[in-house]
RNA sequence: GGUCCCUUCGUCUAUCGGUUAGGACGCCAGAUUUUCAAUCUGGAGAGAGGGGUUCGACUCCCCUAGGGACUGCCA
């Protein structure tokens, strides 16, 4: 019952599009599940579809795992490329009596299927039980599975639990095309068995191929894979996940500020549970993850909760690495920053990473400090410098600031509150121009990180700048 | 049409025959307050419907409804 072999998983895509979000984390689960059982996770691309497989799509399927951090054991398969091995165990099938040439013109097929259909019973061409004349090989023809009529096939799921057909209403597939292509069906089989796969996770829209496959199986005499079918996710909306939500492609989610490892933590927990944990990292998902405790409901996509989770491993995240991203934000949106402001981005990030669920917001919430002087002040804090009163004492703070040495939160916080009692004022009459000097009115952080933010030459250029500009 | 799968707060989920049905996101209120956030505290909020089985069902069985997948010489 248990299967002594070491586990092999592996993810298996078509190359017709991008990688989508839940193609990810298909990936993701066989990734989790190879590393929890220190198995090997493996990557098929399966392009036997010659007619709407691409390089490109291949492409992004290389870059959406490598952003997600799921790298292959082994160089990728192309299934394509074994299309002879397929057409050989065709030839087995063949000889063993489980497969037979069937000669019906599409036309006659579709017809067939359709009175079939009617009826409700599966399609079984006549060919199945007539024995082609040799002058007829040369004809094209396809080649189908002989599939058992009576009793039943039952496949055990990791995800479903037991799930059974009656054989009877399993149709007979095509395992090779009239142009001698193999099929999806019959190369799954083949490619998996050559594998040495033994858990298919995939989605749960194959669990009707899996009766198909496991059938295949047992003909060939193969040992089966387990299957864990798990289900697919849906857009926000619950409808079916499609470029109108937004974003398909993962690497469209980096662009959106969302940084991989968020991404991965996100979409474990979206079908997966280890009873409440709901952040947890790479380490923590692997020890803690099983197929046997994936739902069986499909899920939606829930924005709001992904940006709570990026929140927090944004937080975690090195400055550098915040930075670097940060700047390709910019710059994708069409205001790459000059090296100057990069390096201001650098100093400032520990100062508002805190304040932000996405890269993206984070690059609004250093607006301030991008900003270049001299800057241009806002009505209220023109208001309050045209006040005497309030510009007089604002110089003085200037004039304490410039003396004052140790630029660090802590002392400067400790410094701005001094100087309030000092004048014998709460910080309410000092705090609103202050910052109006620094930023202008675009928002910022507390005071003492927004002027540990700018560092002390621009913090003290920007009062002087405010200061003056009253004239 | 046929076959198969699914159904707990708005969303993601815990529960595995006995709980005031728990947590997280979001939402609402309050606290904080020098802007905007963040943060903290509190609150509202769920077992699709109907039958069984059982001393007792969210949990097991059946039916209905709703959703989904497959039904291809696509994968």
């Amino acid at each position: 019952m248990t299967d002594p072999r070491p586990v092999v998983t592996r993810f298996a895509p078509s190359p017709t599009g991008y990688l989508h979000i839940g193609g990810a984390r298909t990936a993701l689960f066989n990734y989790l599940y190879a590393r929890h059982t220190g198995g090997t996770f493996l990557l098929r691309i399966e392009d036997t579809d010659r007619e709407r497989s691409t390089e490109a799509a291949v492409q992004a399927i290389y870059d959406g795992m490598e952003w997600l951090g799921l790298r292959a054991d082994k160089e990728p398969i192309f299934q394509f490329s074994r299309a002879e091995r397929h057409r050989e165990v065709v030839d087995e099938l063949l000889a063993k009596g489980a497969a037979y040439r069937d000669f019906l013109t599409p036309d006659e097929t579709t017809a067939l299927r359709e009175a079939a259909h009617a009826e409700g019973r599966a399609l079984r061409s006549p060919w199945r039980d007539r024995e082609p004349t040799p002058d007829l090989l040369d004809k094209p023809h396809v080649i189908r599975f002989r599939g058992p009529l009576e009793g039943e096939t039952v496949v055990d799921d990791l995800v479903q639990g037991p799930v059974r057909w009656k054989n009877a209403v399993l149709d007979d597939l095509v395992l090779l095309r009239s142009d001698g292509a193999p099929t999806y069906n019959l190369a799954v089989v083949v490619d998996d068995h050559d594998m040495g796969v033994t858990h298919i996770i995939r989605g749960d829209d194959h669990l009707n191929n899996g009766a198909r496959q496991s059938l295949i199986y047992e003909a060939l005499g193969w040992e089966k894979p387990r299957f864990a079918h798990i289900p697919l996710i849906h857009g926000s909306d619950g409808a079916k996940l499609s470029k109108r939500h937004g974003a398909t492609a993962v690497g469209d989610y980096a662009d959106m500020g969302y940084l991989p490892e968020a991404m991965r933590n996100y979409l474990a927990r979206l079908g997966w549970s280890h009873g409440d944990d709901e952040i947890f990292s790479d380490a923590q998902a692997i020890e803690w993850f099983d197929v046997k405790d994936v739902g069986r409901a499909p899920a939606r996509l829930d924005f709001d909760k992904l940006a709570h989770v990026n929140a927090h491993w944004l937080r975690l995240a090195d400055d550098a690495r915040l930075a670097h991203l940060v700047a390709a934000d910019l710059g994708r949106r069409g205001e790459p920053p000059s090296q100057a402001q990069i390096a201001a981005i650098q100093t400032a990030i520990p100062f508002v990473k805190e304040r932000a669920k996405t890269t993206l917001e984070l690059a609004d919430q250093l607006a301030f400090v991008l900003k270049a002087r001299p800057l241009t002040l806002d009505e209220k804090t023109q208001g309050l410098l045209a006040d005497a009163e309030t510009h007089a004492r604002l110089s003085r703070l200037n004039e304490r600031l410039k003396l004052f040495a140790s630029w660090d939160v802590l002392a400067l916080e400790a410094e701005i509150k001094a100087f309030a009692e000092s004048e014998g004022v709460g910080l309410g009459k000092i705090g609103p121009g202050l910052r109006g000097m620094l930023t202008g009115g675009t928002p910022s952080p507390d005071l003492a990180k927004t002027l540990a933010a700018l560092g002390r030459e621009e913090s003290l250029a920007r009062m002087e700048d405010a200061l003056s500009s009253r004239a």
